[in-house]
DNA sequence: TCGTCATGGGTGACGTGTCACCGACACGAT
DNA sequence: ATCGTGTCGGTGACACGTCACCCATGACGA
């Protein structure tokens, strides 16, 4: 292996692309879907997970863990999403400090209507530029770099993921 | 092709998994890095540039391009920085309109120190998990992608890329 | 010479994300 | 009993990103 603390060209270009391509296509898409639907990617990705599960309702941390934000992140997403009439808080009779979040009808009417453009989008910055012999390659990537992160996150003692207490810094000197 | 106003099962995987691994990666590094330097990923995109361009310095607008940002977004984040003293504004001899970003003494020690940090950071929760082949699928997707953004964006007649007026919407009915 | 348009850059307001911290509840050990 | 500790969720302050808009300069044609 080359020097393990310096990147070589190729890990560069590689690095680099991976950054750039991610934020090109995320902020076309994420500026034709808010002038299109006025929906944020935030507010579409949290109305897609509502909707996809059993009666547009989801505990807080369920989706929470569906989207692997930050609890902060989307009590906030919760609350404008919820001032603006998209989705609605209710309690939980069975945790009485649980919280459930439901799809509002204008939720309903909203990822509706925004599904289908999104998904032209997706397909026109993304899809349109990859062959299916891509498609395959990204999954198995994919994959690979997410079963590598939950595994180090798991002998790490759960010390870096997306958790309340700052992550202990005694990581980084294995 | 299937629908093409739907997702199928192997897209929707390639896609959701390539905006999950993205922000996993991300934030795991951003994270750790504004612990360790107090800078931020944007912090640090900036002193990258500017540590890789003759004398520390560049204009404005190169530093937009280097980095595909927004105006604003860069404008606001130089403020941001200046105030910090980890970059300085100088006036332009050339172009009386035009201004030059440099890189401080502050602002060279910050990146020096946190240049190997965050190359450990990008080895250990990215590369640590590829093969080797893997890293030549990667850039020779992202060459992919970004080719094809770049046809589409001149196709277009330049009217989505980031610039300042929103973009044209009559790009979605060709 | 006077509009007009393009370019380089900035400002202020507002929506979004993160950090530090809090409150309510449950549960086990002392 | 009460004391930590973990979980579920929220709040407020502040940093970041975007939008609408502005100013200054220069090129160019009427």
């Amino acid at each position: 292996m080359t020097d393990p603390g310096w990147l070589d060209e190729r890990e560069q270009r590689a690095w680099r692309g991976f950054l750039a391509v991610n934020a090109a296509v995320r902020s076309r898409i994420a500026r034709q879907l808010q002038q299109e639907t006025g929906l944020s990617s935030a507010d579409y990705a949290v109305l897609v997970s509502l909707s996809e599960a059993p009666g547009g309702r989801l505990r807080v941390f369920q989706l929470r863990v569906a989207a692997d934000w930050e609890k902060t992140r989307l009590t906030h997403q919760i609350t404008r999403m919820a001032s603006r009439g998209l989705v609605a808080r209710e309690p939980c009779p069975d945790d009485p400090r649980g919280a459930f979040v439901r799809l509002t009808e204008a939720g309903w009417e909203a990822i509706t209507a925004a599904a289908p453009l999104h998904v032209a989008h997706v397909r026109r910055w993304f899809f349109d530029a990859l062959g299916p012999g891509h498609v395959d390659t990204l999954i198995d990537l994919n994959d690979t770099v997410l079963r590598h992160l939950r595994e180090a996150d798991r002998t790490d003692g759960a010390a870096c993921p997306p958790c309340d207490v700052p992550p202990s810094c005694d990581d980084v000197l294995p």
